[in-house]
DNA sequence: GATGAATGAGAGTTCATTCAT
DNA sequence: TATGAATGAACTCTCATTCAT
């Protein structure tokens, strides 16, 4: 399963942090987790998947809630991380002119990144309104880091006279709705559609423009 | 719990269609099923709730899923069902000259729904990716009548010159994606906000509207 | 239903003594008893098959285990008691010459009796070994009084030099055993076969012949 | 309890098949079985009594039913297969020269078998007219093969004029009702009686030959 | 480190029985 | 008399977790 190799790849930095067995684990919870649910998938069945004795799960996580967190927690993580601290930086430093380049930029590597993980996605979204730590991991990875320096962002276009004068939260929401949106269609309602990505992203960009743009 | 009689009435036409532990049973399951999700709520749990024996959950529905469909497979055709037949063909009929005043029209509608019923809607969308039953009820619904419709209202629109000239199946996405983002914001990911209702949907339809008129 | 109609006047001598509803509960319970047995069948699909509500059952029958042995009872008095009191006592009285008449007369009875009830006889000798009661039953009327009256029956055609010189209970255990074969065989085991019961009866009458007499 | 540890013995030819707890399993449900039927008997109470926990049971068997058809099933082909391949080839051979012989060397061994697994059979006769898995394993093991092998053993002394020339199909029903008479009376229904069992059989056989000898 | 048999709490479901109507 | 909603105990079966090997 090409997905699931890369994505392991994306979320643990150092191949040796795990053991084969544990890949396999982690990769048999993915598609068991994404495909059923984290609650209606048994730990029997994930051990059965992923080719090891149930015992051996429990010796790596000491409970089926530590292997989703385990899974999931990455994933908030390195969704998030580079939204916060890279292209933000890079956009306050001027790196983008007007706020079309630095939209595109975003977009492209967000709907890249899920993509690329389509299950992990799948059940982060699924998981978070139940799982008071990933709400929890979500909310100090993302929370107000995020909208604080979205906010800059877009207080910055709004005085370059780039952007329209709605409240930023306002602006922001509608943005990241967008995105969701797209993401969500693209990969969890509509993922069976012969897509062209490149056009229906930038199409989704002029969405979004249109709607911020002054 | 009001919000949760409003919705029973919402639901059920007749109030005698349901005996008096029907719907302790129906309100118990709703606020349990919201709480920690279908799979990892006990009808135990649910009956102990309600104030019944748990085999009178089973008297009444066959099995725990049955439960689920229940009280959720009225929710599909009742937030679909007007949208698709008495809004869409008003705006058919000319009733909204211009597009602002449909979509207003028809969001305050929706969201006036979402909001009464947040429990319910949120059952709706963490449920639909796992049980085949929902998605079923949704398609047939929602599936293809709706996007019919709305493709006619948008081309309607367009002929008018009143919309930008992107594909209709663009613009529904970006309308939907708006709108499910403002209602999930709204009332699932930031319900502690202290929202001024009228203000952020108004500013949600400028969005919209900044995004797709000519 | 026909079998079971007669069957039920079988049971009870006076057709008032039994309400509607009775007969038809006692028609579904031999039915549902026979099929599935009496502990794999609920008062629930007895209620159901016999168009009442399940709480007439009980106000009829304040037990499950009373409506099994109200309707098995009787057929053990009535299987029974002919057997010891009409036929027998002929035969003492030399109503039939030659043990031949005797037996021939005595296995058409009783063949046609359970031909006729056949599914009574199916419960009977399926729920026996779990009942205590119908043990009891069954002890009571068959237990001392038949044998020591087959007893005295044998002795007496032994004495006129007809039967063979082994114990009684070895002869009564081979007749009985003949005899349960050919009506266990005949109904139970292979039901479906074409049979031509007269000569089936004629020829294990012989062989009972042949194993007896002298 | 000795039965028990012979009869599994008897049904599983390698001991390591089972483990302790297997063993325990089989036994407890064995002796519960037997006492109060399958449908009577819970699993709850087989655990107990076997000394083990509930969930062990289904570790081993997937369910209740498949316990019982792991318990019942080798008896049939036990009990049967020898009847078939072993005896009879020998009677086909010659072994025999007077069928006196072969009944009496079947007899024997067919009611051994019986005597050493009293409570198996007793499972096993209770549970074949609910189980269609039993009867179709029945069929498969007796079915044809024993009835055209006893058939043609019929013939074969019928054309030594040894036998009486009823039906073979009467014939053998005459003698495996004696025989299943017999068994039942000595095990099931008159247990506690001081049977001489050397002599008893020895009056069936005669009672047997008497029937069908010439 | 890995195994998988064993556990026992708890899951969903069934059922004989009761009782207000 | 007849009903059928309601009950709660008991049922079969599943599961995350433990631990001796």
């Amino acid at each position: 399963m090409n997905e699931l190799d890369n994505l392991i790849g994306d979320l643990y930095e150092y191949d040796d942090e795990l053991t084969a067995k544990q890949r396999k684990i982690i990769i048999a919870a993915i598609e068991a987790f994404a495909e059923k649910g984290y609650a209606s998938t048994s730990t029997s069945e994930i051990a059965k998947n992923a080719g090891v004795a149930e015992g051996t799960i429990f010796r790596h996580y000491k409970t089926k809630k530590d292997l989703l967190i385990s899974i999931v927690g990455p994933m908030v993580q390195k969704f998030i991380a580079p939204f916060v601290i890279r292209d933000m930086e890079k956009v306050l430093n001027q790196d983008h002119e007007s706020i079309d380049d630095f939209l595109r930029a975003m977009l492209k590597n967000r709907i890249a990144f899920v993509s690329k993980n389509k299950l992990l996605f799948k059940i982060l979204i699924q998981e978070i309104p139940f799982q008071p730590e990933l709400k929890e991991l979500f909310k100090k990875h993302i929370g107000m880091k995020v909208i604080e320096k979205a906010t800059l962002i877009i207080q910055h276009y709004q005085e370059k006279g780039q952007l329209v004068d709605l409240p930023p939260a306002t602006i922001i929401r509608g943005i990241a709705s967008s995105i969701f949106g797209f993401i969500v269609t693209r990969n969890l309602l509509l993922p069976e559609l012969d897509w062209d990505d490149e056009v229906e992203m930038e199409r989704t960009i002029q969405f979004i423009l249109h709607g911020i743009k002054k």
